[in-house]
Parts: C-alpha cells; structure tokens; sequence
DNA sequence: AATGAATGAGAATTCATTCAT
DNA sequence: TATGAATGAATTCTCATTCAT
C-alpha cells in the first residue's frame, strides 16, 4: 500500500488509460510510452498488468473515504446539505479528472479478481454507512420522513452518475450542445445532472 | 440486416461473451468455440471482429423499438401506467437474458466506431421521443404535474438498471442474501430495482 | 490446352493480376472477382491456382511463335529488316496489352515448378531456333559480317524490354516526362526502345 | 540507417529469401527460421515485414555508390577502362552473392511502397550521374565518338544481367553445360555476359 | 456444370512477461 | 535499482481448397 512517486505515476497513467480504453484495451506499451517509463518497469514494480490495476484500486480506495468521514461530523449542515453534499461528492469524483470511477463503472472486467472485489465491495459498505448514518440522523431530527432503500439509492447515484458522463457525447446530439466547447459542455451536464440527482433524493427522503 | 440462423447464432455467442467479459477480453476464437462453428467464420460472415459488433448491434437495435411502439398506442392504460412498464421494459431488457445492454453499458468502448455511435444515438433519440410523448400525455390529461428532465430520467434508468445489474453480487452481500440461488436472487433484485424506480419515477412526476 | 471461354476469360484475368502484383500476390479472390466468376471456380476448371499458372503458360506460349513462324519466311525483307522486325515483335509482347511477357520476367517465382519451366525452355528455343537462321541467312547473303552471341543478344532484347518496361516510371522522372499521359508516355518510350535495341542489333551484327 | 549486428542478420536472411522467392513468397516465419531468430523479432526490429524490406534497400543503397565513387576518381584509366568496370561492377553486383540486386529486378512488387521507390530512384539517379560523367569525359578526350542514349544503356546493363542471371539456367541447357557445377557455370556465365556488354558498349560508344 | 458454404492451415503482428546485465 | 533485448503465446485475419448440392 505504500508507493512510491514513481509507481505512483505509472498508476496515473494506467488509470487514465484504462477509463479511456478500458482494461483490455491498454497495453502495457501504452501505460509505459504515457508515463515515460521503461516497458519493463510495471512487471518490475508490480508484478504484472493486473497486479497494477489492484494496485490502483488499493491506491485510490485509500483516498477516498476521507472527505465522506469529515462531512459526516460536521455540526453546521442539516441532514438535506449533507446528502446534497454527498451527491456533488460522487459527481465530482466521477467527473473529475481521476478517472478512478470511470474504470470502477465497467466493474465487470474485474469481477473475475477476487482481490479487487474485496476491495470494492469494502469500499461500498463504508460509503453505504455514512449515507446510512446521514439519514438516520435526518429521520431523527425531522428533516426526513420516508423510509428509503439506501443501497438502492446509492446504486442509483453511482450509475446514474457514470452513465450520464459515459454517454454525455449523447447528450450534447440530443440537446444540441454542440457549439459548447469540451470543458463548458462537461461543466453544464455536472450542474444538470447534480440537479437532477437532488431533485430525486429529496422526493425520496422529505414529505416536500 | 438480414442475417441467416448460423450468423444469428454467432452473434449471440459474440452477445454473451462481449457481455461478460467486453469487447477486447473476448477472442474470436472464443466466440467461435462458444458458438461451435470454425475460426474463420467470423471473418467469413462478418468480414472482421469489430463488423461482427456493428451486426450485433444492428440486429438487437432493430428489434427493441417494437414494444415501446405498441405500449404508446394502448388507450387501456393511464400514462402513469405506461410509464412504469416503460421502467419494467427496461428491466426486463437489461436482466433479461439478451446481455445486448450490458453491452451498450460499456459503450465507451465503441465509441470510436462510428458506425456503432449513430445507431445507438438513434436508439437512444427515438426511445426517448416516446417516452417525452407519454409524459406530454399525462400532462395534458392531468396525471402528471411537474416538469421534469427526461433525458436525464431516461439516463437514470438506464444507468441505475445496469448498475445494480452489474454489481448485483455486492448487494447479494450487503443485504445477507448469499443463501438465495443465482435465479431466485436476480428476481428479488429485479422486483426491486423496479419498485425502487417506479418510486422514483412516480414521486419526479406527481404531487404524490 | 483446349479451353473454353470461361476459362481463358479466367486466365486472361489472372494473366492480368499476376502482371501487376506478382503470384503470390495475386489471391484467388481477386482473380474470380475480376474475373467475375465464381470463387470456386478456378479449383473447379484448373485444379489450383498453380495450375492456372500452368494453363497461363500453356495458352500464351501457342499464340507467340506463329508470328515469328510467318516472319522468317517473309522472301520480300532483307535479314536486318527481320531482326528490325523481330525486335518491335519482343518489344510490342513486352508493351503490349498481354501481360504475359511482364510475368514471364519473373520467372524465378515460377522456377520451382517443372512443369512451365519446361513451357519456357520449349519456347525459348525455338525463337532462338528462328533467330538464328535468320542470322544464317544473313551472313550468307552478306549483309551481316560478324559472329555474335545470340542466346547472350537474345537475352539483352528480353532483358532490356522488360526492365525498362518495369522501371519506366523511374525513366518518366528521370527524363521530366512528368506531364505526358499514361498511353503517350508508353507509346514514346515504346519508340525510344526499339530505336535503342535496333542500333545494339546493327552495331553487333554489320561492320557499320 | 544504423543497423546492429542481429538487423543485419535478419536483412542479410531476407536479402536472400526475398531474391529465391519473392516478397510475398516469403514469410516472417522462414526469415527468422533461416535468420535462425524469434518470429517476434522482425516485428520488434523492424515494426514489419514491409518495413524490413526498407531497411533492407537503405541499407545496401548506402553500400552501392562508393565503389563507383571511388572508380570515378581514378587518373590511371582510361574512359573506356571506366566503362568497362562499371560493366563488371554491375555483374558483380547482379551475380555476386548479395541478392540484392535480384530483389531489384522485381520492382514492380514494391513500386507501390513510396519509401523504397524513392531510395531506387535516388540511387539510379545517381548511378546514372556517374556513368555520365565518365562518357563525357571520354567524348572530351576523343575516346569516344557517338552520342549515346545513357539511361538506356544503363537500363540494358541492368535488364540484362539481371535477366540472363534469373534465367541461367535455361542457358545452361541451351548450351548443353549440364556437366558444369554450379559456380562453375555460374563464372562461365559471369565472363560471357561481361565480355557480351562490353562488346555492346563499346560498339556503342566508339567507332568500332 | 456450377456454386455457396465451410474450413484447416498459415499469414503478420501484438502482447505481457522474463532475464541478463 | 533499472532496463534493453528477447521471446512464447496468442491475437485477428486471409488463404487456397473442398464438398454437398
């Protein structure tokens, strides 16, 4: 779990990569010709091409449970903000230039590797609890009524999320979008879609 | 478009395997065994691996657009109704066993292929036209209020369906359902992943 | 050596094919589409593509030598008006629209098999058979002085043509010819070449 | 333009599978076989098949024009000395064990690859330059009379070495010489085809 | 007499990985 | 620690030919 700045940088690449091109679709040439080094280097370093994706699963994993863990403690937001909170959350790292959740978006691929599985699977869990915690507390404090299907809420964050910015060049064909430049484009769906997923989780949670 | 029973057969193997393992983690040559034909058929028939693909999206293309025809027209049902068997048309698409949209889930992929991109846009522009219509229905006849985004609820359908499809076994974990038998599960998740978007669906486009 | 339409329409597609891109380079499927055939049918009329070879062969070696045949009895030209003759004969097979003789100077390709070697030798003998005798005749009635090589002048004429006929596109740079068309190019090197080997012929077979 | 040792081996192998059995006869397979070399290995040197044969032509076009070079230079002969080893050159060329020459012969296989036509033309140019420079140099110094057609003649020194060495042996039953070994013959063959064009080049060029 | 369908063998190339240095 | 060279296995695709009809 400790890497050094140069593996770290060959994860970066691989990740890029492999969001574009999926697992299958990158070379190890590729992911060694983008982070400029020797072709030898990722067995060298990791073992081999499926021990670097592990690698990078392990990598971003630890990154991201953190903010979640700070958003929950804080005293100043209502239950809604934090959801609201959680929700941009996921849209930024799925949007955002970690391509992390791009990659965990065809999980299919690597499903066959049990140890990246695990990792997933545990990564889920403790995300599932802190939004389960989020809401217990706003059913507590009145802020929320219904009664939800939080791992299906979540799914539905997660998938909606991803597939929306996997089809987005869609979305420009359909919405006739396509003066906007890349960037502008990407931004406008962010707010959209960051709309939409709220508008979606306060109809579940509150009474309106 | 027309393609003989040996072509059809090859094309569903292919369906099967693009499905499970993607398009670059399957070989042509597991595609042929899988379909109990000779190596060089692929070829033979399709002309290369990536034409094989384009059939295979052709074929399934043409064929999902009929039922949603059908839906439209009944005058037995409220709009309300029509949209929930829009969101279990969907279902039934994405678990059912035609892995043609776990497929269209890693449409990143394919991108590059033009050929495939303007189908699937196409797929995706008259799919939505008929739900806009429904939902144009039920406002007119005072079923439905609100306004609501309806690419970005066609988008969450879709994205939320094929997520919890693909991830299904997680949630065999998170909720305890590990002695359940894989078709015995799979309809659980279906029920609800159905009623859960049902619920969404319902909630964006009525006053409750 | 009967053949019947369909197969010289074959042959002459193939005799065309094997010209520009050589044997191997030549599939069967090219030869039946430009043929217009179907793909079987060269097994079927030839029992392989090198029997069609073979039938290539055979079929343009019965048309060449009747020219040379009617040549050498001419009584009205004197010995160098024949060889003249006989040099526009080669050079017209050389240029001409029959790419028979463009194959033939890649005889390698074709050494392995015994059966056309024995086509060629049988054929190469006897034009050499004519030009002797009319060399014969010519010292005897005097106009030709010398002794020559005449294998060795055969050789250089067949040589020569085919060469420069193969590399005239090198000869197109060379000479800034670049804005004559195709046909006129063809037609002034044609000219060009026969002026070049008739002096070669003189010089080698009079005292000037 | 800078080959290790191992690159030249592998164009040194190909130099003579290309020249027995042409560039679509031969296979990456029987290069490497007789290279005695991994099948991976012209793929990793040379990017291609298509590619080794560009080495293959940088690399002896660079070898070819400093013998001429150097013969150009020389005090000591006299013009028609000149001519007469270039003559020689070239057969030496033709019939010496680098089959280069004989991959030449068939440039019509490779007229469609830019790269390689541009390096033949370049070092026809060039030749022909030479070969110039040393007739008028013999006109200047009344060695020689007569104006003569150089490309031609050179492309007859050419055709016609290469043809009389791809087709020796024809000759060496025309002539009855099967009693003679191969190099034997293959000698025999070298001085009567050098004392032939001297005897064309010299008919050519002076008075006599 | 003719052909569409089929196929086994072989083509060139790419791949992830290894290893000597 | 790092790497250039090397390789065996696997890839997609093309080929000439066969065969049932």
């Amino acid at each position: 779990m400790d890497f050094n700045e140069k593996q770290i940088h060959i994860i970066e690449a691989a990740e890029q990569l492999f969001a574009e091109q999926g697992f299958n679709g990158t070379s190890v040439r590729d992911i060694c010709e983008k982070a400029g080094v020797n072709l030898a280097m990722v067995s060298y370093y990791f073992g081999s091409k499926e021990k670097l994706l592990e690698a990078l699963f392990a990598f971003r994993g630890e990154q991201s449970k953190l903010k979640l863990e700070n958003l929950i403690q804080r005293k100043d937001l209502t239950a809604m903000d934090k959801i609201n909170q959680v929700i941009d959350l996921y849209i930024d790292k799925v949007t955002g230039r970690h391509a992390f959740h791009r990659i965990l978006a065809r999980e299919q691929v690597i499903t066959h590797n049990g140890e990246i599985a695990a990792l997933i699977l545990q990564m889920k869990k403790q995300n599932q609890a802190y939004v389960i915690q989020i809401i217990k507390e706003g059913k507590k404090n009145g802020e929320f009524k219904k009664s939800v299907d939080v791992p299906l809420l979540m799914g539905t964050l997660i998938g909606t999320a991803n597939h929306l910015l996997i089809t987005r060049h869609y979305y420009r064909e359909l919405d006739n979008k396509q003066d906007m430049d890349e960037a502008e484009f990407d931004l406008y769906m962010k707010k959209r879609i960051s709309q939409h997923m709220k508008t979606i989780f306060k109809s579940l949670l509150t009474d309106d």
